[in-house]
DNA sequence: TGATTTTATCGTAATATTGCAATATTAAAT
DNA sequence: ATTTAATATTGCAATATTACGATAAAATCA
């Protein structure tokens, strides 16, 4: 992200821009999809499934992770990858939030 | 965005994923709100109230007017920027959806 | 134990983003 | 016609992102 100056912003704006962020890259819209349409949770079909190659997909995860957006056992061979509800309800308030907080006017 | 294998991704997620590329500055949320919270439409207050310089502004500006967000006339001097409420309901029905469309399962 | 499988990490190349100074452009005001 | 004010564009430095090959680590299997 450069040298974007943080600070100057409210932590709420910090914290949708660094939620967006996770979302501005469609392999990870694209795991998360996957990961949600799973009825038990998944290993790593997602290399099969998205196209990339394996450290991609483990640093992408990573990134995910990193919002708290995951959760499971991730330990040795067959790591199990889920979506963590409360997590994943907090992004979607705070994104209808800014959404719904629109004035109507215009020039 | 580094080299990004956007081809091997559908449009949806490309466009998810671009529009989430736009809200993930803090300075483009802030400029967002900002412009939503204001009765009538806004010239360039945004300089001093980001905090940031006047090609900063500019640039950022760009970004959000390249998805669609911004309308108003944009010639000269008093310029007048406002939200372009069709998009910004096309863009919140985007997030809806992809946040409603999850799975409650878990590991 | 040794081989295999799965995931993580490191190193690195290619590219994108952020920010600003300097400068250009545009339109209104004098 | 000049000056002034508001935006845009250019060029560049600093940093971040994306992707992957090579390799490490960890757990299971034979």
């Amino acid at each position: 992200m450069g040298v974007t100056k943080a600070h100057i912003f409210s932590v709420e704006q910090n914290e949708l821009a660094q939620a967006a962020k996770v979302l501005a890259h469609p392999a990870r819209i694209a795991i998360l999809e996957y990961i949600s349409k799973q009825e038990a949770c998944i290993c790593n079909d997602l290399v099969d499934v998205i196209g990339l190659a394996q450290p991609t997909i483990s640093q992408h995860l990573n990134e995910i992770k990193k919002i708290g957006l995951l959760e499971g056992t991730f330990e040795g061979k067959n790591l199990c990858y889920c979506i963590n509800q409360n997590r994943w309800v907090e992004l979607q308030e705070a994104f209808h939030t800014f959404f719904s907080n629109i004035n109507r006017n215009c020039c």
